[in-house]
This record gives structure tokens, sequence and C-alpha cells, in this order.
DNA sequence: ATATTACCGGGCTACCACAC
DNA sequence: GTGTGGTAGCCCGGTAATAT
């Protein structure tokens, strides 16, 4: 069988993700017009434009978009094969990490880990996405690199390690009412509270462990994530439940927030990481899952109280 | 500014002739 | 039959010019 020259397939991953004749020449190091004649043999092999020109710049065809995933997958795979399974040149290491996590995560423990990359691998990227409901196939594509969450991966070939555990506590404006007696269960549950859930869900642990009591609270507010929400309590009468590292955004942003240790008893939250054991072996992708359980533990220990 | 094309040169390979 | 050297053709990259 005659195959393709698969040197196209590193050059098309290069034209795909720069969206540019220009960049993906100084990618492989290779002038335009060589990039732009690889461009055409790939076109042929290919039998689609798979840039065409718009204005200064080139924009991907449908094909392009489609085939964008399998080349960068394909093009990995085959660096892994010339790659020692220990060493990686953190570097000149040129990889952009795509982490999926809420904003709890990024917004507490993102920064660490960044800038620990920053320092070794500095010319890596690290990419937040939000969270979605494909995590098991954009790992299993590629598209992802890791996953933290709470919640356990549905494909069970996925690779889970645990990063950290948390509990929740309470936030609520520092002169809220509040404040002013000892906090119940029944006092807690009587403010209107704000529940964050990406989906809308305006219930879940802390309701369970009410109605054990008898008790009910109201969700006024739905929010997507705790750092927005944070910013909504001191203008109003809302409390908000949030796992206790959050309260380092809280000070660092110097909020007039006041923490409260909530007066219901709920189960520890444990986040983990996983990914595809396609990256198992991968030199780099464990330098990646190493530095996000040690930035993770930094900061847990930081959250710490004293 | 960026993409494409024309033209040229270097490297590689297939093919052939020749010597051993 | 095998190894070596010469040649032609192809592929690919560079520069420069042109098109968008």
């Amino acid at each position: 069988m005659q195959l393709p020259d698969m040197n196209l397939l590193v050059a098309l991953d290069a034209l795909l993700d720069e969206g540019s004749v220009v960049g993906a020449a100084r990618r492989m190091n290779l002038s335009p017009a060589a990039m732009s004649r690889t461009l055409t043999r790939i076109r042929e092999a290919v039998g689609d434009p798979i840039l065409v020109r718009a204005g200064r710049g080139l924009v991907p065809t449908p094909k392009a978009l489609q085939l964008q995933g399998q080349v960068r997958n394909v093009v990995e795979q085959a660096a892994l094969l010339f790659r020692s399974a220990d060493q990686v040149d953190l570097s000149t290491l040129r990889r952009r990490f795509s982490v999926r996590a809420n904003d709890f995560f990024i917004g507490v423990y993102g920064g660490r880990l960044f800038d620990t990359m920053e320092r070794m691998a500095p010319l890596c990227e690290l990419c937040f996405v939000p969270e979605g409901d494909t995590d098991d196939e954009a790992l299993r594509e590629g598209r992802l690199d890791l996953r933290v969450s709470n919640t356990m991966p549905a494909s069970p070939e996925v690779k889970v390690q645990n990063l950290f555990s948390t509990t929740f506590v309470g936030l609520a404006r520092e002169d809220h009412p509040l404040f002013d007696e000892e906090i119940t269960a029944a006092r807690f549950a009587s403010y209107s509270h704000i529940s964050i859930s990406r989906r809308g869900i305006a219930r879940g642990p802390i309701d369970t462990a009410l109605n054990a009591q008898g008790l009910e609270r109201r969700v006024a507010l739905i929010a997507p994530g705790f750092h927005g929400a944070m910013f909504m309590l001191p203008d109003s009468d809302l409390l908000l439940p949030v796992p206790k590292e959050a309260l380092l955004s809280a000070n660092r942003l110097k909020l007039p927030l006041r923490a409260f240790a909530l007066p219901i008893s709920l189960p520890t939250l444990v986040l983990a990481q996983s990914w595809h054991p396609r990256f198992d072996k991968d030199p780099a992708h464990r330098w990646l899952r190493e530095t996000m359980r040690e930035s993770c533990h930094a900061t847990w220990l930081e959250a710490q109280p004293a």
C-alpha cells in the first residue's frame, strides 16, 4: 500500500493550529513559501482546500475543523513513538495543556499551577476550558489533557488520581444579621441562599442535611460559579456556601465578607484529576499531572487554618 | 501583511554502465 | 552476482516577485 507523506500531517497540524501559513512556517522553521507549497500538497492529498483566503489571512473549511482533533491526536501519538519514555526537555517543550475545571478550582488553584508551569516550562500554554457534558469523549480524543472534578468519569478506562479533599463553609457580608446571634441550622435556613450550579440545579447536599432536621432553605439565586457569586454578597442578605479554600480568593480580593462554620454536617468533597490512558506514559503529561498534584497540595496547605 | 507563484539549486533516488 | 560511479529526474526548500 502506498502511504501518503506523513510529514504532511505534522504540517497540517501546525497549519490548523496557527491558522496561517506564516505562523506554521515559523513553527516548522520553514519559509512561508515552502509552507504554502506544503499546504498545496496537503490540499491535493486531502481533496479539500483546508484553509481558504479571507482577506489577508486564511480560514479553515468545515473539513479542516473536522480533521483538526484527529490530526492532533495522530501527531501526538507519532511523537510519543520517538520520545524517550522518561525524558522531556521542559525548557524547549512547546505544548498547550487543556484542563477542564470549575471556576472555584481555576480561581483558587490555577494561579499557583500556572506559576509553576511558567517557571519550569516557559514555552507551554495552560488553557482552562469550562466544564462540559462530554468530558470522557474530550479526554479520549485528546482535546482535553486533564479533567479536575469531584465526580468520577463515566468511562472505566479513564485514570483518576485524588488531588485534595475539602469541606464547605458559609460566606455572607461582614455586617450580616446572621452574625448577631449563634448560627443555628434554623437561622442558617431562614436566610436566602445562592446555589452554585452550571445546570441551574438549586438543590443538593445542603438541602438534604437541612431536610433531615425538618428545615428547608430558599435558594433565591443560582450562579454558575463561586467567584461571581461572591461579588453579590456585599450588596445582599444572601448566604453562600463555598469550599473553604475559596476564602483565599475572598481575602485576596479584600471583599467585605465574613466566613462562618456551617451549622449542618456535609460530606467531604474530594477533587480528583482524571486523564485518558493514552497519556499515561507521555513524559510531558506525567509532568503536568505531577505539577498539578504538587501545586494543589501547596495551595491546599496554605488554605488550612493555622 | 500575508499568501501564492516563478524560478533556481541542493539532495535523494532510480537507473544504467562498468569493473571486479 | 555484487559493488561503484555517473546521470537524469523528482522533490522540496530558498529567494524574489506578484497577487490578495
